[in-house]
DNA sequence: GTCTATATAGGGATAGAC
DNA sequence: GTCTATCCCTATATAGAC
């Protein structure tokens, strides 16, 4: 098989078991079983189990990156934010291995964890830019240390809240309905701030997911 | 050796080991290593790992158990507030391991999984029950609706707040520090609806760790 | 590029002597 | 209660044939 094809199988079919397994219970011999393809032929493609972590990361970090993006030009409405969000949310369920392991994963290999240090910032800036760009469009009123707080808030609730609801429930699996769940928790985080249309709002959309 | 003794020093070393290198990465060999006791001495107290990790997460959970009890035949106010998270996150520093690591451990062991998502029940009662306190106090003003969202993040936040600290700072371990750093943190969730006073007060004490 | 076969290492766990 | 010795199993990774 060309070899492009079977590297890119190997990094599809990592993905997928690491997210409906866990990354630390997936071995190389598991996914070259899957693949039906010789352990031998996946160290042909792949150094070792860390070079297809980081690999998988790598495309990780591009899809996030753009998710992460902030709209130029105008003040940002709540349907930007809400946007955003979605994207943000759908990535991280895509690799939603990283998410479960974070601490365990990142502390293996210093550069996966440097990077993601970077997307925390690059998030941080992002959501502070986007309160930032509400304040200023009169949606939202709060001083600036209400909003770094809140930015501040708002990156660690997103960022675990897969592992939450996985942990919180005592059975059953998570699925796309709970994030959808995170991302009014998320909303919610930022309604005491915003006028009194809006919070109101909010609060009745954010009823079907209490 | 008396019974009682070794087994007690295996428990207490497992969680001091735990806690510095992830459980994930401590073996009963090194256990028994670190105790300068064999492996099989290790086996004769304990059946398996998981049985030493189930022995050490249920004193977990009886001091935490401790900590959620909200002080009863009086309103609450900021103060036991304030006291009832140094209580909580204090016990979550002294077994920090389990939030480390909190799916993968839960994962693999349906009693740890079902004990904990009891102490979260039991969590998230305590935070809306003093949450109704301080509002019934006229400390604070939020709807049931409010409430209910606000200990659901306050939740969110104590649990995974230390392994955000861990993700955040590129290098660098987390200490002391940045555990009242969460405290602060969990407490600006509850500033928005704070009386105008109480939340200028908070907000001059957060100064210091933004 | 892929396979088979295998080396190496380590962890979990037990048997039986003391 | 503790130790030594050992077994089993699994995971990572490599060598060399095809």
């Amino acid at each position: 098989m060309a070899p492009r094809q079977t590297r890119e199988r190997i990094l599809e079919t990592s993905l997928a078991m690491f997210n409906a397994q866990g990354e630390p219970n997936v071995t190389t011999n598991h996914i070259a079983d899957e693949l039906e393809i010789s352990p031998g032929n996946l160290y042909y493609h792949f150094r070792n189990k860390e070079d297809i972590v980081e690999q998988v990361f790598t495309r990780y970090e591009v899809r996030m990156d753009d998710a992460l993006l902030v709209p130029e030009g105008r003040l940002p409405n709540l349907e930007d934010v809400w946007m955003q969000l979605h994207m943000v949310f759908e990535c991280m369920w895509d690799y939603r291995f990283l998410y479960r392991d974070l601490v365990d994963i990142l502390s293996r290999n210093r550069k996966l964890k440097a990077h993601f240090a970077r997307i925390l910032t690059r998030a941080a800036s992002s959501a502070a830019a986007v309160l930032r760009g509400l304040a200023a469009g009169g949606i939202l009123r709060a001083t600036e240390d209400e909003i770094r707080a809140t930015a501040e808030n708002v990156l660690l609730v997103a960022t675990f809240w897969m592992n939450f609801s996985i942990v919180r429930n005592a059975r059953g699996e998570v699925g796309q309905d709970d994030l959808t769940h995170g991302i009014y928790q998320v909303m919610l985080l930022i309604a005491p701030f915003l006028r009194d249309a809006e919070r109101a709002h909010l609060n009745t959309l954010a009823q079907a997911y209490r």
